[in-house]
DNA sequence: TCACGAATGAGAATGTGTTCACATGCACGA
DNA sequence: TCGTGCATGTGAACACATTCTCATTCGTGA
């Protein structure tokens, strides 16, 4: 198959989750390019072209068979599987994260929380209770987590990306200010905050 | 000037910020663009590239003046000027984002807090207290506000979004995971959680 | 069964962003 | 002051992403 265009791969999660509330609230079975497109801010012709990458998603003249896009979607991103995720940062970030109720519909459980504050460790917090970050690796290792959130003031990333080198996990979702290199084996995704309002600021100079 | 691309953009605020951390910690005044775009995880290429829109900002033979280059881009961004923003939703997001310091530093201030949940409204968080949203027009008007984020869950964006249309904001960071359209004049940054995750699950996957 | 309208999907063209390669100019030591 | 080396900055090539256009196909009604 062709590669798929990182941009593709952000906007599908757009059409499945608007596929979704489709389902639950509109009584027609079809839904044509152009009212997907209209209900996500995406151009129509975009949104086919995305599609299309994945093979014969919908019926010429009808459109698409919203149930059957949608599992197609869930499938080809991977949401229906369980994965599960260990949470680095217990504080202000890290507790609405753990309150984020979107995370476990998508099938995404955050199931080990950590920290390296004293104050923290050992309390719980939303049903979790918080680690010490000195176990990250060992934890990891034994749940087989694939998946870690960094949601840490940036003092000390140095030490924890040391104890994530050696594990088996696949990604990690850097909310911190601190770049981050786990090698090619480790998918690093950065949702810094400061960032996205940086841009934001030029644009509204600009 | 040629019109500056987009991931250029998103990319300033990273140099921006290690520049910062370069003045503090380092003893040197230039740096080149070999060690910023290695401490940035961007290449030196694309670093000299994205700095040469702005004119010539470093010397031949001997890399970038580190305060220099850090207080250019700081009036490229636009983050040498005070911004006033209007957060929208005190919940658990709101609430982490209410207490982000590194916002403060930037030169952003969150100076309102609106949330149209009647247990919330009047109470006092982080010192702040929450405001009906129903008052949100006529308070961005009044404090000239012009930036407004929203952290609310997804049901009651319309009403929302009727509110701020007719108000003077300059731009939108949406937290949400609804698509938002407020006309041309309004920048809308997209910062919806699940996405990032969403896009992360897929690369794993493929 | 045929004709017409609707909507997809794909080739080609365009637009946008990144990388390459190297000319240019400055720094520094002899 | 001259020559060598270093690092920027830019034109050109390339790679990537979006838009345009329209052939194709299916559905529907006569």
């Amino acid at each position: 198959m062709k590669k798929v265009p990182e941009p593709t791969v952000k906007r599908l999660f757009h059409y499945y989750r608007c596929l979704k509330e489709c389902e639950d609230n509109m009584s027609c079975e079809y839904i044509c390019s152009d009212l997907l497109g209209e209900k996500t801010g995406i151009k129509s012709n975009l949104l086919r072209r995305d599609l299309s990458f994945f093979g014969h998603m919908g019926r010429k003249g009808k459109g698409y068979n919203i149930s059957k896009l949608k599992n197609n979607l869930e499938k080809i991103i991977g949401l229906n599987n369980q994965w599960n995720i260990a949470l680095v940062g217990a504080g202000n970030l890290g507790t609405a994260l753990m309150r984020y109720n979107n995370f476990k519909k998508m099938g995404l459980n955050i199931i080990e929380v950590f920290d390296n504050d004293l104050d923290k460790i050992g309390r719980k917090i939303d049903g979790y209770i918080v680690k010490n970050a000195k176990f990250i690796q060992e934890v990891i290792n034994k749940k087989d987590i694939k998946i870690v959130i960094i949601a840490v003031n940036d003092n000390d990333i140095d030490n924890l990306l040391n104890q994530i080198k050696d594990t088996n996990i696949k990604a990690v979702w850097n909310l911190s200010s601190s770049h981050i290199n786990l090698g090619d084996n480790v998918v690093v995704v950065k949702g810094d905050l400061c960032c996205s309002l940086g841009s934001l600021i030029y644009n509204i100079n600009n």
